[in-house]
DNA sequence: TGAATGTGTAAAGAAACCGTAAATTCGGGG
DNA sequence: CCCCGAATTTACGGTTTCTTTACACATTCA
């Protein structure tokens, strides 16, 4: 049916999961830090991610936005307390759905099922690219050109990250900008174009000859995955 | 921001959310029984859906499967009761989140955000055109006629896509117009006929004997997609 | 036949768009 | 508080794309 990861610190909860995933032909992944539920997720890929707020090592929300740079599929947040606020935190970060505890495992059966309904047929983990000449590595914030490392700024990360991700599809401006910079800055294609030619001097790319950004005008901008040179 | 229908009988909590849901700038179509919702999803294809399982007219569960027989958007489910029981049914018959009343507004804004958020890269209606001669890629925004690449600019690429859409039906030239140009220019039918020699020009055809574009004269144009020749 | 209308190319001009450089402001770390 | 890298703003030259203008040709219909 497909592989789920628990991440909780509680045994009995994990037991509790256990036991009613299996009985429904789940594959159960279980991980009791935040860390090594991070780990195990660019590991393994699950096809759901249920995830506990309340972690010894580190906060629900900022384990969640790390799980969310690289995870893409549908991910559960399990919580005791019951705050407004807390609920839309999680759901604005990334999740897709917020239970509180106690809940029926026959509630959660179905949340999960509504998310698997749903689900895209993308892959679920972007954790890193790497084709002979360029590497990049999410988790780390990395990237590697011809076996030299280089130091990218944050938004000039964000955006080859985006741009690798979607690789040859075209992402217009306004995709770029919203994400980048909110749904304030979409029209501010200008900010685009000066990080692009950062990006593009910092990867030794050249605009009138791109071997990895290339412009489509009035448009937006695709990765190029398919280089054929020397 | 996008039309939210509310399939609701009590006055009080249809005020409640049209008043929150307004706030964010979304339009609030409104319903007090199961039989008006219904009717009014068919004809103005909300954005979204929030339905009262407790209407006076028919059953909940009722009215949500007849509404998933043509409704495919996301659907949220109210309910003054808690019981797992009916959560399970509810979602099992195709609603996308179950919240349980009373609940705050910052909650459901917050959860209609992750659905809308979640449809927002739905696969497009028509992403691909391939017949053994010209495939066009529209995510990749790409061309392939006989095997050579082929750029297009914006407009020709919006064009072309446009009458693959239509293979073999005519488009006027006022649909065509309007769709590229805007209301504003329908008559400006100059405009298109310089655009359609460029695109023929662009894809090896003549306008004296057509492979790909046929024009329709004093009507518009077609995409031919049965192709016989050498 | 000949005006009127519709269509197809070509080429010039205008506008929008892109890329780079450099100056200025912002913000976090020491 | 100062410093440095990052982010934003400003400025400008070059290019593509779009729009406008011009004209030849075909078809229709009076």
């Amino acid at each position: 049916m497909g592989k789920i990861l628990v991440i909780d610190d509680e045994p009995q909860i994990r037991r509790f999961l256990r036991i009613g995933l299996t009985a429904k032909a789940y594959d159960v992944l279980e991980a009791n830090t935040g860390v090594a539920g991070l780990e195990l997720s660019a590991l393994e890929s699950p096809r759901l991610v249920i995830l506990d707020l309340g972690l010894p090592d580190m906060d629900g929300i900022e384990v969640l936005k790390s799980l969310r740079e690289f995870y893409h599929g549908p991910v559960i947040i399990l919580s005791v307390r019951n705050r407004e606020q807390e609920k839309v935190a999680a759901l604005d970060a990334g999740a897709n759905d917020f239970v509180v505890k106690p809940f029926g495992i026959n509630e959660l059966l179905a949340r999960i099922r509504v998310l698997l309904r749903a689900g895209s047929d993308a892959p679920s983990v972007f954790a890193e690219y790497d084709d002979g000449v360029i590497q990049l590595n999410v988790l780390q914030r990395k990237l590697v050109v011809n076996g030299r490392p280089v130091h990218l700024s944050r938004k000039e990360f964000d955006l080859l990250k985006l741009l690798m991700e979607y690789q040859d599809r075209v992402l217009t401006q306004q995709q770029i900008l919203d994400r980048l910079w909110g749904k304030t800055h979409v029209q501010d294609t200008h900010y685009l174009r000066i990080l692009v030619g950062k990006l593009r001097a910092k990867l030794g790319d050249e605009a009138s000859a791109p071997r990895f950004i290339e412009t489509e005008p009035g448009v937006g901008y695709r990765f190029l995955s398919n280089r054929n040179e020397p």
